[in-house]
DNA sequence: AATTATAGACTACGCTTGTAATCTATAATT
DNA sequence: AATTATAGATTACAAGCGTAGTCTATAATT
């Protein structure tokens, strides 16, 4: 799996809202939530096309960038190694912890409830 | 919150086993896993005590490690950052992507569903 | 055509991390 | 008492990371 620092996964976030996209318009995106200065997200994108995690095609003098990976792939393989790492592969702990630290909230549950009534439909 | 590398941390899940615990009873707890040099592991030791993530006594020669925090506590906080990172504080998401690949075992949805019974009749 | 602005490439630099080796003081052994 | 073994302290060192600054080529403007 390709491994991501948070700054490059937050690049890389920015770039998954819509694609393709130029450098510019990532830096754009991500002007909202972070100080980072433009040379810093450039930096990033460089790197992360060298980890693979993103293509790009020239367009002049700029680059489209485009992921390389889905987010929901991406996401599940990092769910999975976290689980993993800290609750040995089971996912009912990790949401037993938020329950008893009154981390749930109704919206969740309800969430939770139709996860599992799909999952169960699925089964048969 | 302590800010713990993935090593750190799995040192100190050696000490979370059973503990106050001598530096050799953690390398021989960790000899099964891992192959890392004794040396390493005092490494590691020594900055998570200087992280304020364990303390010590002295008993002669040797120290008595003590973890200074609760690993559910710990874990409960690296959760909360990790789905506010990855599904931006929802927990739903995570668990429907376990199950969208096939990830969740009959067991996991008993837990689940268990967990969502505890909570809502603590909710009465 | 000459000049300027700018996109991306390359370089930088201190901090953290993984992974130990060496140093030093003292407990254990002879 | 002298010697040795060993626990912890200190030092090491390359790779990765956050965070940019400088260089270079070329597109845009005058």
């Amino acid at each position: 799996m390709i491994e991501l620092s948070k700054a490059e996964f937050d690049v890389l976030d920015a770039l998954w809202i819509n694609y393709p996209a130029t450098a510019s318009q990532i830096i754009e995106r991500l002007s909202d939530d972070k100080q980072w200065h433009e040379k810093t997200i450039k930096t990033l994108l460089g790197r992360l096309v060298k980890k693979g995690a993103l293509t790009f095609e020239k367009e002049g003098r700029q680059y489209i960038y485009m992921p390389c990976m889905d987010r929901a792939d991406y996401t599940l393989k990092e769910s999975q190694n976290f689980i993993e790492r800290f609750f040995s592969g089971r996912i009912a702990p990790l949401v037993s912890g938020f329950a008893k630290s009154e981390q749930l909230s109704q919206q969740d549950i309800n969430e939770l409830k139709k996860v599992i009534d799909d999952w169960e439909k699925n089964q048969k």
